[in-house]
DNA sequence: CGCCATGTTGAAAATATTCAAAGACCGTGG
DNA sequence: CCACGGTCTTTGAATATTTTCAACATGGCG
């Protein structure tokens, strides 16, 4: 049985909803920065305009999280939602054991707060510095009861999200060690994960991390990468730089898709 | 590397969408059924009074299902969504060298259909004579207008079903085989699967299904069975009929809960 | 420069899978 | 009504994959 030391280690002062470190709303002056923001595109904000963004705009929060700080934890009341608008985060599950799994990695743009209760049954940290974009549900419904494409990206991003997590139970169910650290590393260069000019990817998670989520141990997915070097797939400038040499062969190994 | 037998076999006289056994709308007179209807607190109807749910029957069509047949093909477009009202379905994503992972047996009550974009990603088949209401996706959109409730059905529906997925991740990537069947028949216990009168599960699916929604072989979910049989926790009827005799130690076995 | 986190690698051990064979159950047809 | 055939299930033994335990390497940061 696997549980990771990782998870065990709290950030160095772990803020609690509301004691975030910042959470200004958007000036009237700076909803311009909805215009020019990476996650302009995203479910919610892509079906609006740049006159109907200022009404967003006026209905959220900026806030910044700092490497470790965790933005929801489990249990929490769902009372708002976010957009992440840089960075990345790590949504998890963690049993009173110790053992973890991560759900999901989220970069800019994508959505978290898709909640069926009241409260939440995960926690969402940051990897790295990040910000997020943050909406007092109650807003938020009447931003979607006033605006309909506000409404369908919410439920288009419940959807993408759910279809996700479908893929994750097919890799996390029946694929192999390697090929599930293989399609992960594919998954990653289609993501909104960092990249350098070349292409080379900047891991902002730790092997733990990436076992967390795969559901193998952090020697195992160490094990791959290895694995992968040697057989020239992949090149590691360090643990965190991944550049993807042959991605074809990479495709190969993460086994046949689930269709 | 495991692959399952059972799911090359296919239903005798597998019908595509469009050509399911019967399709009738709700005849008016019928529109009592939604009224007595096992569903008839789901997601999408529950919201409604009895006078705005001939409304619904009105734009829905009931389908029956014999076993095996299936509903939804993966690729399919996703034209309709649908309740299930009685039976059981089982939902699933299978790559072409033929590994099968089950993302969700489906009782009576939930909901199959929120699709991110224009087809479906999984297959949905009968495990046993079932039922189901179907929707035309578009005029659902009109429904869901219409009736706010409707709308929220449907994002609640949307939000447990992540939630699920999600649980079913943890357990795929955390827990130890013994703890994956235990904790799977303790959710059946609490979900609307058959129960004799005596509280005694009627299993729908093979073991085959369990292995391949648990992410194991049927053999060691069948080794799993025996062992909980042996230590007086179950007492098997047939290979189907499942007694709990000791839902206590069920839960100790199924390990931690994920919080 | 050195410490502490993170990452890599090796060997032993555990868990689950694979292969194999036999038993139970169900529906069908004689 | 019972025998038969096929499918599903159980159980055993050998094998494979992944985990665990342990030691060492690396590297970022004070």
């Amino acid at each position: 049985m696997h549980t990771t030391g990782k998870d065990r280690q709290q950030p160095v002062a772990p803020l609690r909803l509301g004691a975030v470190s910042e959470a200004n709303p958007h000036p009237i002056l700076e909803s311009l920065a909805c215009i020019t923001c990476p996650a302009r595109k995203s479910d919610i904000c892509g079906g609006l305009d740049d006159e109907e963004i200022r009404d967003l705009a006026a209905n959220s929060q900026r806030i910044h999280l700092n490497v470790g700080e965790t933005l929801v934890w489990d249990g929490d009341g769902a009372q708002y939602s976010y957009v992440i608008t840089r960075g990345a985060l790590r949504a998890s599950k963690t049993s009173d054991d110790g053992r973890r799994q991560i759900l999901d990695f989220l970069f800019s743009g994508q959505f978290v707060g898709i909640p069926s209760d009241a409260a939440y049954h995960f926690d969402v940290e940051a990897l790295i510095d990040s910000e997020v974009c943050r909406f007092d549900k109650r807003k938020l419904e009447q931003l979607m009861t006033k605006y309909p494409n506000v409404e369908k990206g919410y439920r288009t991003g419940a959807a993408r999200q759910l279809e996700d997590a479908y893929e994750h139970a097919y890799a996390l169910g029946r694929r192999t060690a390697m090929e599930r650290v293989a399609a992960f590393l594919l998954d990653l260069r289609a993501s909104s994960c960092t990249k350098t000019a070349t292409g080379v990817l900047k891991l902002p998670m730790t092997r733990s991390d990436i076992a967390d989520f795969l559901g193998l141990t952090l020697e195992t997915v160490s094990r791959a990468f290895s694995r992968l070097k040697s057989l020239g797939v992949i090149r590691l400038g360090s643990a965190q730089e991944v550049e993807i040499r042959d991605p074809e062969r990479l495709k190969a190994l993460a086994g046949s898709a689930s269709i």
